[in-house]
DNA sequence: TGCAACTTTGCAGACTCTGCAAGATCTCGC
DNA sequence: GCGAGATCTTGCAGAGTCTGCAAAGTTGCA
């Protein structure tokens, strides 16, 4: 893999500048307040050029860097990859949680996404739209995975949206705490949780 | 509570004309392919009541009903008359359970309007915001009934979150088989699992 | 009946997003 | 080096969404 040409290092360089303009004028005024031409102008950009980039503003918050599908590709491969002999659910758990990794490493400006999706929870499921590309192989790997059938059985799909419900959950939390408590240790217990049925924690 | 007044009654049903009516179109033609002009025409209104209706206009294909709110509120009030000495997690997936016979019994309606949405992902997002309303409330219940903090305990969060994956997927599954298998028999496979934890189902 | 409250409507206007075509910039082979 | 072709940026025109406001029409109630 050769290192990318120039014009692929100006695009990247320019979805990160807008993405984090977009971050920075939103968080400052909150979504309804700012327009596009404000993100664009605040990017160095013309307005036209944002929608090159971003199909809808709200991605703008959302997309954090430009190779959004190869990220979910790689991910699948990691869960493809997983040691046998454990179950699909906790195999794709562990997978999530590798890529809490990146999370942790942009900490601040994730918190501040976060925050901004708090307030906005239109960006939620955005953010889930955006994934939905990926949504299929993630299913047919999950079903592969634990031999079942992706078109027929209910395993999968339900498999996805639980485990989808426990990120959003706890990334949620961890960010009306501010950051307070680790990603990983609530990520950890609400896993813990969903993995045991749900018992009332009494 | 008397029968409501001549003035109420034409606003649940100018609402409903224009639900159907959004619900007509955009199954024909899909969502892009209709503005709000053609909703409004078609309903027999204008395009400037069209919105004294409905804030924007993928909320004419979800808003089935005018009493959205209120509806959300029984629910909760049901959820919090189940029977004592069952954990929050089957007593919330009863309460839910409930609600599906609505859907059964406008039933040609919603594998319509699930259509739609499968067809147009973005209209979750305005569906999850729409029923963000009754989020908190629903999680305080929850809390209370299984003797949790709202907001110092993952659990609450977690079980709406949970509980809603079961939901949808089971929704989702419904309209992909075009209602060939029975709601309740779905929805009861994905409950159990999920309460199971989600084991391989080998 | 007649006033108060509410609903509908048209209109002006801000904003989002798309298609198109011209011009600028990058890539690659010669 | 350098030029042809691919790709990116930009301005512009235009369709469509959604809001605020005020006039006109309806309904509720004394």
């Amino acid at each position: 893999m050769p290192t990318p040409g120039l014009r692929e290092r100006k695009k990247l360089e320019t979805h990160r500048t807008i993405a984090l303009a977009a971050l920075r004028l939103i968080d400052e005024r909150g979504l309804d307040q700012v327009t596009v031409d404000d993100i664009a102008a605040e990017a160095g950009v013309s307005a036209r050029t944002f929608f090159n980039y971003f199909a809808v503003k709200e991605d703008a918050v959302l997309l954090a860097y430009a190779d959004h599908a190869e990220r979910a590709a790689q991910t699948i491969a990691r869960f493809v990859a997983q040691p046998d002999g454990i179950d699909a659910f906790p195999a794709f758990i562990a997978t999530v949680r590798e890529d809490l990794a990146d999370v942790e490493r942009d900490r601040d400006e994730w918190l501040t996404r976060l925050r901004i999706i708090h307030g906005d929870p239109s960006l939620l499921i955005r953010a889930t739209v955006l994934n939905s590309g990926s949504r299929d192989p993630m299913i047919a790997a999950i079903a592969q995975r634990s031999g079942t059938d992706a078109e027929n059985d209910l395993f999968p799909s339900l498999l996805l949206a639980v485990a989808g419900g426990v990120l959003n959950t706890s990334l949620s939390r961890w960010a009306a705490r501010d950051g307070a408590q680790p990603l990983l240790e609530i990520f950890d217990e609400a896993a813990a949780t969903a993995a045991a049925g749900l018992p009332d924690p009494r």
